[in-house]
DNA sequence: AGCACGCCGACT
DNA sequence: GTCGGCGTGCTC
């Protein structure tokens, strides 16, 4: 007997510690050797207790360590991750900075993380083990005596690889007939665990073109020439509300599955609504399977089985969705592609477009990643520009429907002439013109600040801090203003500084106000309210959202939560309160999030067969952002926005990473922040930057003070300055968090 | 994370 | 004398 070599193991033990986030090798005992694989789950001896773990590498070199340990068992014969999957998993580690361990979690069955898994049964299946032709022979002398067991071997012979399900057989024959097969050593029967189940042909009608605009035709085309190809590419979907972009969704999916390839759909989860799933479902029927938080955890898990399996070939389902187990993944959609939803807030604090294209480059042949939005996001707008990714422009409703009319309504105008109410004069007019109609309208307040701003109220002037182009917040007692981005002060002017007026006042109004104000102008009407209070308990956002679509009210007042995933034919009257809200957020994409929110408020109006109208209120009228959001203009903003980006240094053009840090003792807290700051900074290269440490706006959540660290850098070397951060040692009593690619600053 | 080892205060 | 505090160090 040769001395045949031993096989060493790499595991990631599932310990969620920096100081063990890092390959332990272990034997892999003669009896498991046939049996291992990459991808496994095991459980291993490591110190004095067993853990769970991952195997990543096998190896036949001796990684020459003392007292080596053996694994001690495989919780699954089938790999739980595939080679790809752990390469994914590796390049979240070094991009976003979090243990192996979470990034692999990602791709687990939902509701199993932690826990020791055995997702297998095993299988009784039966083999004929005689030739085709010798079997059909000795079946024809059964017939007469064993009628049985020659039914037996006729549905062994067609079976496909003569081969069937044990539990199957015995149901059709009876199991006396099935042993007596086996005893006579025509049949054979093994121990098996279930296995992907060969994929059904599709049944699709051949795609009508007909009824297709000639953009979806277009973007349609374009998607199959890359399907075509041995690329992988991206394809940016801009389309207005109405321009038929998820029928392009279908036929994409439709094209994918023709050429063997699986797909992903990722929506919002706000926008995961029985009426979205239900369009793909009514399409594809049970080849998609669903991830949905509102799902139970016994449901979300069946789902996430028929997919390993293979009995579904579509997932659609919001963020994490991307991680769906498709063992010939070619196609990836992303809907909204703008929203931040995208980027989770929690480690691992993946940007969900990344790994999407990241899953779809560890295969070569033909792959697609579909970016669709009304209102792209500069990043996405930018790659395009620069040929990056292909751009296809639906700018057109379908049925030729026109956008809706708007206005933009100068506020310091109706203060000048004496109007102090929250509704200027025209929305007034137009509100009563909806009532007296018997039609709807909806009333925006967008999302209310959490931090205060100053706005000048006669000429709309808002401080900003000089260096970081965003707003000062606002704060009391002592009054001044506090840059969140890099820390500067500024002391209270008791004027403005542009027209020199005392109507300096800090902003915001609640919801609430604005339900007392209708119902001061309108106190017959019926009006319902949107908002975080009202949306507490469990399914009322929908619940509301369906009062409102069956005209149980005529008014409906909420944030931004309204403006998304709901079609309401009814509503012919959006009303934007006040623009400024967004406009004067203290965020570098201010601008960008206010362009997006009153062009996808504008969707909202006139969708149905009475043409829409939109009221803008706002401040700044002349704004660009608002300008062109009035002339539904996307080029002509982002255009302006890029040219802001550039010079401001903001993303796309440069990488904003994050640096967190909070504790109970705000002393320790700062001391930390400076100390990693400068540990930072010695990996800086000379164009980048690093901004603050700041208090977060939020400066203190939970007992603990929070301070940050913004870093602007190259995207494809950030991570090697946090790291840095990472070597730094501190105080044990602060927890540090790196989050790269951040946008939330909260 | 766990579970050791390790070196100083008040208890049967 | 010893029971036990949690500081720091390691886990293939």
């Amino acid at each position: 007997v040769l001395n045949q070599p031993h096989l060493y193991a790499g595991v990631i033990v599932d310990i969620r510690i920096s100081q063990v986030d890092r390959m332990f090798f272990y034997l892999v005992p003669e009896s498991l050797r046939h049996e291992v694989k990459i991808g496994q789950q095991v459980v291993v001896p490591f110190g004095k207790r067993n853990v769970n773990g991952y195997i990543v590498e096998l190896q036949e070199e001796d990684p020459d360590l003392e007292g080596i340990k053996s694994i001690h068992k495989i919780c699954d014969t089938n790999p739980l991750f595939t080679l790809q999957d752990i390469l994914v998993a590796k390049w979240m580690k070094e991009r976003y900075l979090c243990p192996l361990v979470t990034a692999m979690q990602c791709f687990q069955p939902p509701g199993t993380v932690r826990k020791s898994l055995h997702l297998e049964k095993k299988v009784k299946m039966l083999q004929l083990i005689l030739d085709p032709q010798q079997a059909i022979a000795l079946g024809e002398q059964l017939k007469a005596r064993a009628p049985r067991q020659y039914e037996g071997i006729n549905r062994l012979l067609d079976a496909p690889g003569y081969s069937l399900l044990m539990s199957g057989l015995v149901k059709e024959i009876g199991y006396g007939s099935v042993k007596a097969l086996i005893e006579k050593n025509w049949v054979l029967a093994t121990q098996t665990t279930q296995r992907r189940i060969p994929q059904e042909g599709l049944k699709t009608s051949e795609a009508d073109i007909s009824s297709l605009t000639s953009a979806q035709i277009e973007a349609l085309s374009q998607a199959e020439k890359v399907l075509d190809s041995s690329e992988v590419k991206s394809i940016l979907l801009h389309g207005v509300t109405g321009s038929g972009k998820t029928e392009v969704y279908l036929r994409v999916i439709e094209a994918a599955l023709k050429r063997g390839l699986d797909a992903i759909v990722l929506v919002p989860e706000i926008s995961l609504t029985p009426q979205t799933v239900g369009r793909f479902q009514k399409r594809f029927g049970p080849q998609i399977a669903v991830l949905h938080s509102r799902l139970s955890q016994g449901e979300r898990f069946d789902e996430w089985m028929r997919l390993k399996n293979g009995q579904a070939r579509i997932a659609i389902g919001a963020r994490s969705a991307v991680f769906a187990p498709l063992a010939d993944l070619g196609l990836i959609i992303i809907d909204e592609e703008h929203e931040d939803s995208y980027k989770q807030d929690e480690t691992p604090r993946y940007q969900a477009k990344e790994v999407a294209w990241q899953r779809l480059v560890q295969n070569n042949k033909g792959r697609l990643l579909m970016l669709g939005s009304a209102t792209p996001s500069l990043e996405s707008y930018y790659q395009a520009r620069r040929g990056n990714l292909i751009y296809i422009s639906m700018p057109e409703r379908v049925e030729k429907r026109p956008m809706p009319a708007n206005v933009i309504v100068d506020m310091r105008q109706e203060l000048l002439e004496g109007n102090r109410s929250i509704f200027s004069r025209q929305l007034l007019a137009k509100l009563t013109e909806v009532v007296n109609n018997q039609e709807q309208a909806i009333l925006f307040l967008n999302r209310r600040g959490f931090a205060q701003f100053l706005l000048c109220r006669s000429c709309g002037y808002i401080p900003r801090c000089p260096s970081c182009g965003v707003s000062y917040t606002y704060h009391q007692r002592p009054e001044y203003f506090l840059c969140h981005y890099c820390d500067r002060h500024q002391s209270m002017y008791a004027h403005c500084p542009e027209c020199n007026s005392r109507f300096l006042r800090p902003f915001g109004m609640g919801t609430q106000k604005v339900e007392e104000e209708v119902a001061r102008y309108f106190p017959n009407v019926k009006v319902l309210r949107m908002d975080k209070d009202t949306t507490t308990a469990k399914n009322s956002h929908q619940k509301i959202l369906q009062a409102f679509s069956n005209k149980e009210a005529d008014i409906l007042i909420g944030t931004q939560m309204v403006a998304k995933g709901h079609d309401f034919p009814g509503v012919t009257l959006v009303g934007v309160l006040c623009a400024d809200t967004a406009l004067h957020f203290p965020d570098y994409r201010a601008s960008e999030k206010t362009f997006q929110l009153l062009t996808q408020v504008s969707g909202r109006a006139g969708r149905g067969n009475i043409p829409g109208f939109v009221v803008i209120q706002t401040y700044s009228p002349s704004h660009y952002a608002i300008q062109a959001a009035g002339r539904y203009d996307y080029s002509s903003f982002a255009q302006r926005e890029l040219n802001y980006r550039q010079r401001t240094k903001y993303p796309p053009f440069v990488e904003i990473a994050r640096i967190l840090i909070t504790g109970e003792e705000e002393k320790v807290v700062i001391n930390t922040a400076n100390q990693l700051a400068i540990s930072c900074q010695k990996g800086l290269k000379s164009d980048w930057q690093i901004i603050g440490p700041a208090p977060c706006p939020l400066s203190k959540l939970k007992n603990r003070f929070r301070w940050h660290i913004l870093i602007k850098g190259d995207k494809h070397d950030i991570n090697r300055v946090l790291s840095l951060g990472m070597e730094t040692d501190f105080d044990m009593s602060v927890s540090v968090l790196y989050d790269v690619g951040a946008t939330s600053l909260l």
